[in-house]
DNA sequence: GTCCGGATAG
DNA sequence: CTATCCGGAC
């Protein structure tokens, strides 16, 4: 059973997190007045595995070249995949141009606002959705990335780490904080995650900074050590099958032609770890082709 | 070397 | 629920 004081000091979070957010908010180019719900939808895609430094280049010249999703849907997977370079996981860009043609058909070319329409488009999940509702459209719903969930797995349930992702959980936490009015729902959302980006970080967080230490249940209770279970380690990048899955997709990236199958060799000289790598790709969709033909990105014209 | 970051298939 | 999927900054 929760106790008045309790409820009393959670209700003091919502508030002291949109004033500061609107004192601190970083100026980032989706957040700039009438930026679109398309550039927000290829943002948040991009800002799914991607620190934000990185994704503000890319994303700007992505909608330099492809302002609507039906300019993207017009063009071929091929181009999205060689558009997105080096951000990796690039799955994300041929789902993103599989959204476009999605949008383009089904929505009439205008990004959906509703969480189960943006749910049912490749590459969306349960976080893009939320985050393409509320800050595209002004929806009240809850949005809970990483960062969000060490905020209130801190200032709410007292631990030092948030440990595995439980998107139930996750948002029916997010959502009995948040406030019902749409304006003050959608700082909170963005603030949250600020918080959690800039103060609130998971090796060293600057509670001196943090608007909410007099309120956060983990600085209450002392900073106990996290005893629960640990979100999983990523595993090494070098030598890995992303590794070697990276160094094939640049050469198709970088080649007009098919890539023959002897110059894929001569990227990787263990032969079972390359050949699963290519497999992979093509398994994906992310490369076309055979050994006697050679390999392409998907839809390229040659 | 370590850190950062959500979607999806099985 | 768990494993897989990138690459640049520090």
């Amino acid at each position: 059973m929760r106790g008045a004081g309790e409820e009393k000091r959670r209700a003091g979070i919502p508030p002291r997190v949109i004033a500061w957010f609107a004192e601190n908010a970083r100026d980032l180019p989706w957040r700039r007045p009438g930026f679109s719900a398309w550039g927000t939808l290829v943002s948040e895609i991009m800002l799914q595995q991607t620190p934000v430094a990185r994704v503000i280049p890319r994303l700007e010249q992505w909608l330099a070249r492809w302002p609507s999703s039906d300019a993207l849907a017009a063009d071929s997977p091929a181009e999205a995949v060689r558009a997105w370079d080096r951000l990796g996981y690039p799955r994300r860009a041929l789902a993103l141009h599989a959204a476009a043609v999605a949008i383009s058909e089904r929505h009439g070319g205008r990004v959906p606002d509703d969480v189960d329409a943006l749910l049912a488009l490749p590459g969306i999940g349960d976080y893009t959705a939320r985050a393409v509702a509320a800050f595209a459209y002004g929806q009240p719903v809850p949005v809970v990335d990483v960062n969000t969930r060490r905020v209130l797995a801190r200032a709410v349930a007292g631990q030092g780490e948030a440990g595995p992702a439980r998107t139930r959980v996750d948002l029916t936490a997010m959502q009995e904080l948040l406030p019902s009015d749409p304006a003050e729902a959608r700082a909170f959302n963005a603030g949250a995650m600020e918080l959690g980006q800039t103060v609130c970080v998971a090796r060293t967080p600057r509670c001196e900074a943090c608007p909410i230490a007099e309120l956060c249940a983990w600085r209450a209770a002392g900073y106990p050590e996290y005893e629960g279970p640990s979100a999983p380690r990523q595993a090494r990048f070098e030598g890995s099958d992303r590794q070697v899955r990276g160094l094939i997709m640049r050469e198709l990236r970088l080649s007009d032609t098919p890539v023959p199958a002897d110059v894929i060799e001569g990227l990787w000289p263990d032969s079972v770890q390359r050949e699963r790598a290519l497999a992979g790709l093509l398994a994906d969709g992310l490369a076309n082709g055979s050994p006697e033909a050679g390999y392409s990105l998907p839809g390229s014209v040659s």
